[in-house]
DNA sequence: AGCCAGACTTGTCTTTATGGTT
DNA sequence: AACCATAAAGACAAGTCTGGCT
């Protein structure tokens, strides 16, 4: 039996149910026609008419109706208990709970930290453990299921555009339609062409960023490298270190079974793209071939439509001047432009930045010419410009509904034509079709550019993509011309320029993440993850043996590969000078990496996007040992491995298991650790205890990851909020139960504290009252705290690029979970190609 | 082997939309 | 309707990794 979610209506939940293949085809957009409809069930089975014509309304994902939801009841779910221990805020990361796993690889499937059980006090948690799979692009062994897996998911989902075949003719009747007509849609606001009405019209305004009102001290739009620990209780305590310990629970995981994932495909499809199948297999350990995903010889796509990219509008004066020494100075516009640029950042922390001061200085002057009246900034002054801004806004703020609808529309509709590509016959979201606007570079951490100019880029600075035949996109700017336009099918871009501020750096523009194209390669990257459990306990075995290797930059390999695994850490590629200094594994410094002993390693650094990483973790002895020799003789600033690069790095990881990269460690930590987490979590509890179980797995995921965020400005305000919303309650509370004792002796209640006479309740209802009042201030309480909990933590970036959604919506049929309690309308498009995973999948 | 161009993923923050209250 | 809290979407910076060249 297939399970999938079928849903009737975009607001509607989605809902589980026994349902034919037609629901897969969801994802590839709307369907037009029934005809269209018809022509996908040759892709999958689709057994019922009716479910292949829900789809054609409204673009993807509909929900059934609510009458549909839970169908399926269950005997699948899983009477696993949870059984953790209180998520106490203690230091320790603990390590997931063992499992016993029945599979033979039972050890691996477990996180390492649990493996090495390792220090019981200072639990050394993170790292996760866990099996093998096949990596896509040289293509390990794979399953057989698997094989469909290579094909450009397009292929299986829709009948084509064009050059490629069609796979099912007969009820294709679409074939004398202009291409446009026929073509389908993927993404989740698909809609029709001609009329969309709805989308979001993104401000074209010249700054995309304005300032905010004035920050609180502590938090500025500048990001300073992120400390973790703040002041309260909590905070002092890392992220990395947060994660809580769980104690093994009774559930074990279905083993690891691997689940025959239906496969949508058409054959036909399968046989175009046999070979690179078997050319993949074969070459086991042949250098990643750079065959993506479907097709042969690194082709990415056959046809490929679309209309270019869309310009900010011209800078528009508003004659407003700054001081200088006290006076109004006239400006240019092109000189005002830039001014207005900095005056619009006057409330960022950037304005305490030297380097973003002297940086944009640098470049005004060159536009102000140097024999300008103005010859310093210090003497300037740019609040008549904020003022102005902030006028703007206010005034923006203030507009009607109406209005502001009105001016969507209009965007919209000049927008429209730049949303969309046809690739391969399907209509594919576009990710960024605007051109960055010309601003101040906004760097993160300590970046030595911030603060230049981030020039405006015109048609000729741009190369257009597309496909040979295919209308070349008219210049938006009349007069002006594109750099160049290619024809490449290796490479999925549709424009790109270069990046202003780092000149070899591309600015490329995209298909969105809801595209097949897309879908294709996020595919693949789990399943390169999921491979990885299979050499898991060889990868481990083979650096816990190296860890005393006589070579020292095999042991360097080792112990790097031990740190990316237990605590997935990133590469490390190294880094220019014009950048933020952050490092990763194999750029750690000395001084990054503690010893204390007697095998505590004690790690705090900068990592990606300048957000520290601390923790402090309990190590296997030789590894503790090989680290304190490799700091001996060596600066603080010197290279931790200085024998190693990622790219050495790399080479080793792909003789251990084709395809095998940093990078997938840290999905595979991710993903294994969720899929362990629901499987023990897991109680036959409701709906909402089922997303606390899932939301608490995220965020263990999130603290390895180590993705955090910056506390919100008003958090501080919303948590007294919230406590003094408490007192109240309780304050109610007490008043309710005075009443009680008085009525349970037949007396009236007292005056309210308002002084008002209140009605007299039998003790009966005031009970009930109570219990409700008590429930509600559990509810706030438990909100409270989550919210305490989570206020660093950015549960966000593991669901979108680390977590295999197929855990997520197997689970979600198997819990009877709505999946878009969990996934909002952006992730369902982002993950059409996981919905029709079987209900039993595991990673 | 090292360097670099190139392409694509990952990550945080800001802005906008949404939904619940008052 | 105004307000505000939260969620979603959007922007764009900053990583990873490959492959070709020297």
């Amino acid at each position: 039996m297939n399970y999938s979610y079928s849903s009737d209506e975009d607001d509607k939940p989605l809902v589980f149910k026994r349902t034919s293949a037609a629901d897969k085809l969801k994802h590839s957009g709307q369907l037009k026609s029934a005809s269209s409809a018809d022509k996908l069930k040759h892709l999958g089975q689709l057994k019922s008419a009716s479910s292949a014509d829900k789809l054609k309304h409204s673009g993807q994902l509909k929900s059934a109706s609510s009458a549909d939801k839970l169908k399926h009841s269950g005997q699948l779910k899983s009477t696993s208990i949870v059984n953790r221990e209180k998520p106490s805020t203690s230091t320790k990361p603990k390590p997931p709970a063992k499992q016993e796993s029945d599979t033979e690889d039972s050890e691996d499937d477990k996180p390492l930290s649990v493996r090495i059980s390792t220090v019981p006090k200072t639990n050394s948690n993170h790292a996760k453990t866990g099996p093998v799979s096949a990596s896509q692009r040289p293509k390990p062994q794979v399953k057989n299921e698997d094989s469909d897996d290579k094909k450009p998911l397009s292929s299986k989902f829709t009948s084509v555009g064009p050059s490629v075949k069609k796979t099912d003719d007969s009820d294709d009747d679409d074939d004398d339609k202009p291409l446009s007509a026929r073509v389908k849609q993927n993404g989740s606001t698909s809609r029709d062409n001609n009329n969309n009405q709805l989308n979001k019209i993104p401000n074209i305004g010249l700054n995309k960023r304005p300032p905010n009102e004035e920050r609180l001290a502590g938090q500025s739009s500048v990001k300073k490298p992120k400390l973790s620990d703040s002041e309260d209780e909590n905070d002092h305590v890392p992220i990395s270190q947060r994660m809580k310990k769980q104690t093994p629970s009774g559930s074990k995981p279905s083993s690891s079974v691997k689940q025959k994932v239906v496969k949508v495909n058409s054959s036909s499809f399968k046989k175009t793209f046999k070979k690179s199948n078997k050319f993949e297999k074969k070459s086991k350990y042949s250098k990643s071939s750079k065959v993506p995903p479907g097709s042969g010889e690194g082709q990415k796509w056959t046809t490929l439509v679309h209309n270019g990219v869309i310009f900010p509008p011209p800078y528009k004066p508003h004659g407003i001047k700054i001081l200088y020494k006290g006076k109004p100075v006239d400006l240019t516009p092109a000189q005002e432009e830039v001014a207005t640029m900095f005056a619009v950042m006057l409330d960022t922390d950037y304005m305490t930045k030297p380097v973003f001061k002297e940086n944009f200085w640098n470049d005004w002057r060159k536009i102000l010419g140097r024999n300008h009246t103005i010859q310093n900034l210090e003497d300037c002054d740019f609040k008549p410009i904020y003022d102005w801004h902030q006028r703007e806004k206010e005034k923006k703020k203030q507009m009607s509904t109406e209005e502001k609808k009105a001016i969507k529309e209009e965007k919209m509709k000049l927008e429209e034509k730049y949303m969309w590509a046809i690739v391969d016959g399907v209509k594919e979201k576009v990710g960024n079709f605007r051109v960055e606007p010309p601003g101040l570079f906004r760097g993160r951490g300590e970046h030595p550019k911030m603060g230049k100019l981030k020039k405006r880029i015109r048609p000729s600075d741009i190369t257009i993509n597309i496909g040979k035949g295919a209308p070349i996109p008219e210049c938006p700017i009349p007069g002006e011309s594109w750099k160049e336009v290619r024809h490449d099918n290796t490479v999925t871009w549709l424009a790109y320029w270069y990046d202003p501020i780092n000149g070899k750096d591309f600015k490329y523009v995209f298909l969105a993440a809801s595209s097949a194209l897309k879908g294709q390669s996020d595919k693949e990257k789990y399943e390169k993850a999921r491979s990885l459990k299979k050499y898991i306990e060889g990868i481990r075995k083979a650096y816990t043996k190296d860890f005393i290797n006589k070579d020292v930059t095999k042991r360097q390999v080792a112990v790097a590969t031990y740190l990316i695994d237990k605590l997935a850490l990133r590469a490390g590629n190294e880094k220019d000078d014009d950048e933020a200094d952050t490092v990763g594994c194999c750029t750690l410094k000395v001084e990054n990496v503690e010893p204390k002993p007697p095998n505590i390693l004690k790690f705090d650094f900068l990592g990606k996007d300048s957000i520290r990483y601390q923790n402090e973790v309990e190590v296997e002895l030789p590894v503790f040992k090989a680290i304190q020799q490799f700091r001996s003789g060596k600066k603080g600033n010197d290279d931790l491995f200085d024998k190693l690069d990622t790219s050495t790095l790399n080479a080793h990881l792909k003789e251990l298991m084709p395809g095998l990269t940093a990078k997938v460690f840290r999905t595979y930590n991710a993903s294994i650790t969720l899929d362990d987490m629901l499987s023990k979590g897991t109680t036959a509890g409701n709906v909402a205890e089922n997303v606390v179980v899932y939301n608490q797995a995220n965020k263990e995921v999130a603290i390895i990851c180590n993705h955090q965020r910056s506390v919100s400005k008003s958090h501080t305000a919303q948590m007294m909020r919230l406590n003094e919303k408490i007192e109240e309650l309780k304050g109610v509370l007490e008043e309710l139960e005075t009443d009680l004792a008085r009525a349970k002796k037949g007396k009236p209640p007292l005056k309210g504290s308002d002084g008002k006479i209140k009605r007299n309740m039998n003790p009966e209802a005031l009970q009930k009252k109570i219990d409700q009042t008590y429930a509600k201030i559990e509810k706030m309480e438990r909100d409270k705290e989550t919210k305490e909990d989570l206020k660093t933590v950015a549960l966000g970036t593991s669901k979108i690029n680390y977590l295999d959604p197929r855990i997520t919506v197997a689970w979600c049929k198997r819990q009877e979970v709505p999946i878009e309690k969990i996934f909002n309308k952006s992730l369902l498009a982002k993950f059409a190609w996981s919905m029709d995973v079987d209900p039993s999948f595991r990673f």
